[in-house]
DNA sequence: GTTCTCACA
DNA sequence: TGTGAGCA
């Protein structure tokens, strides 16, 4: 498919399949007319990516993490070990943001009583 | 009509 | 990431 249709499928836009391309994040085929061409995998994949960008996690990050998600599986399998220590950090950078934001939001609960 | 690359305030 | 230009 092309990546409009791609696009309409995984509920995004062509600017941002272009841009995880940029990343390193997918990698279409191209036609002899120079336009991308995607197969029902990568919509797999874009839905990975939006997960792992949900999750916080940076292209950089994701473009690591993305080739040890079996193609057909939505769960995030742990096929590669060497793999956590790098999530591990991830999962401290956001336990990191969490408590900013708790600490935040106190402060602004003891503006708003006054 | 659709996509491509490149550039931008 | 949006938007527009200028092509193919």
């Amino acid at each position: 498919m092309r990546i409009s249709e791609l696009a309409r499928q995984a509920g995004t836009t062509p600017r941002a399949l272009r841009y995880y391309e940029e990343q390193g994040l997918l990698r279409p085929a191209r036609l002899a007319s120079g336009y991308r061409h995607y197969d029902e995998q990568a919509l797999r994949t874009v839905r990975h990516i939006q997960l792992l960008l949900s999750a916080g996690l940076s292209t950089a990050a994701i473009a690591e993490i993305l080739p040890c998600i079996p193609d057909d599986t939505t769960v995030l399998a742990p096929t590669c070990p060497e793999l956590l220590d790098a999530l591990g950090e991830e999962h401290a950078r956001i336990t990191r943001a969490v408590e900013g934001l708790l600490a935040a939001r106190t402060i602004l609960e003891r503006l708003m009583r006054g």
